[in-house]
RNA sequence: GCGAGCGUAGCCAAGUGGUUAAGGCAGCGGAUUGUGGUUCCGCCAUUCGGGGGUUCAAGUCCCCUCGUUCGCCCCA
């Protein structure tokens, strides 16, 4: 009989990985709690419809990446691929805009795509993001990238780049999108069969096509930022100002266009050469249009989402596993001193400290064995004899020292007991 | 969705058609029935991801399937 495993593309994350999970998660609440932005959570799955009006029909996200069912009163749902369209739901919803000036708001949690898996991309992953809703301003835009430029910072990765651009509103992005068609026709058939294809249906994907022949064609063409309108022009310059007196130091890609439709002026990736065939980490920009799309007021948008997977996956090559920390390890034998000993692990718990107790039952050899495999820095034995006369040994594993206490005498210990601990622990 | 590689125990693996599937780590038991980290001994795959085929004979060759890895596409 064959066991049942994790269905494609999934992955458990089991305890010795899961350190890693818990320190990026309580960095992130710190660095984003610091910077007044509030956690929302929305549902993993929602009607079929919001992604397609938010994220876009042409979308390979949308078109060809959806989980998508129908429920039994005959709804169709997906589950999220991405979280912007939901957060911007729920903020329409709620009418958060009514709360007036800006929302700034973060959030974590699982993204499904119908993906091929590889390293670095799964079909249900995790994405921490940010959003920040309501204003225009570019200091918006510099926020949003310096927290994340901090907070990957404050995790411990490295030689990670910043990849910046802006892709302007939709006008400018029009007039550009005529010029690239008109100089790449005459090469059409050299270009690669994909890129070919975009020509028509969305040419300006065509520019991080990875084909050589294709980015030497590219050489020559006219670039995006000589298509901004002058007030385009102005606040990505702003912008960039911005960075550079925060001191994020960026590169300008006018390559960069990003795979879903409702980006406008500002785009950027955070990339790393560590991941495989995957680069970005963290991408993100504005999305001036997509409240409105979603049928709310008129409100400027600016946020990005990192990869939780890939993130841990660079973190995982440059730190050692997180391993916890024991305190004490009970060992116990013998019906009376395992009953006090179950007694002992509770008041040590209620006292702070961590504790493992025996429940093998097996002879002291053994126990003690495992004590000092479980990395604990004392043991306490529990035999007939402390049993009877209500007492307990302490044991230092690393020296073997021990002595005997009263168990009666435990409770007032518990600061002095506090300070070895962590003595022997250096 | 397309192209390529891989799949032997919990983990790392040897094995390249010929009788009983190396070895290491981990685990469990014992030497040591109230004291660990060393050492020694023993146990731990009727079976090679699953199914079918070729052959006197298959972990080894072929086909299908599942999983996984890499690349493309795309994305976090």
């Amino acid at each position: 009989m064959s066991a049942i495993q994790a269905s494609r593309g999934t992955r458990d994350i089991l305890p010795g990985e899961v350190g890693y999970w818990q320190r990026v998660e309580s960095i992130a609440r710190e660095i984003l709690g610091r910077a007044a932005y509030q956690e929302i959570r929305t549902p993993i799955f929602e009607q079929t419809d919001l992604f397609e009006r938010g994220v876009g029909e042409a979308t390979d996200v949308v078109s060809k990446e959806m989980y998508t069912f129908q429920d039994r009163g005959d709804r169709s749902l997906t589950l999220r691929p991405e979280n912007t369209a939901g957060v911007v739901r729920a903020f329409v919803e709620h009418h958060l805009h009514a709360q007036g000036g800006v929302q700034r708001l973060w959030y974590l949690g699982a993204m499904f795509r119908y993906e091929r898996p590889q390293a670095g991309r799964q079909r249900q992953f995790h994405q921490l993001g940010v959003e920040v809703l309501g204003s225009s301003d570019p200091r918006a835009d510099a926020e949003v990238v310096v927290i994340a430029a901090e907070l990957l910072q404050a995790i411990g990765l490295k030689d990670l780049r910043l990849e910046f651009n802006s892709i302007g509103d939709q006008r400018d992005r029009q007039h550009y999108r005529e010029a690239l068609i008109t100089y790449l026709m005459p090469y059409k058939a050299d270009l690669d069969s994909d890129s070919q294809d975009r020509l028509t249906r969305n040419p300006l994907r065509i520019l991080d096509s990875k084909d050589q022949k294709t980015q030497a064609i590219l050489q020559e063409a006219p670039s995006l930022l000589d298509y901004l309108s002058p007030e385009s022009q102005q606040r990505f310059e702003r912008v960039q100002q911005l960075l550079i007196d925060s001191g994020i130091s960026y590169n300008i890609n006018s390559r960069l266009v990003r795979g879903l439709d409702y980006y406008t002026h500002t785009v950027f990736e955070i990339q790393s050469d560590d991941l495989g065939a995957q680069a970005t980490v963290c991408a993100g920009g504005r999305y001036d249009g997509l409240v409105t799309d979603l049928g709310g007021p008129e409100t400027p948008a600016v946020g990005w989402a990192i990869g939780l997977e890939r993130l841990i996956l660079l973190l995982q090559q440059l730190q050692p596993p997180i391993a916890p920390t024991l305190d004490f390890y009970i060992v116990s034998r013998g019906d009376r001193a395992e009953a006090q000993a179950l007694k002992l692990a509770q008041l040590f718990r209620n006292t702070g400290f961590s504790v493992e107790l025996d429940l093998s039952g097996s002879a002291f050899g053994k126990q003690f064995k495992r004590a000092d495999r479980s990395g604990a820095v004392a043991c306490l034995i529990l035999g007939d004899a402390e049993a009877e006369d209500e007492t307990v040994q302490l044991k230092w594993l690393a020296s073997g020292e021990q002595q005997a206490i009263a168990q009666a005498d435990l409770p007032k210990m518990t600061d002095e007991l506090r300070q070895q601990i962590d003595r022997w622990r250096c």
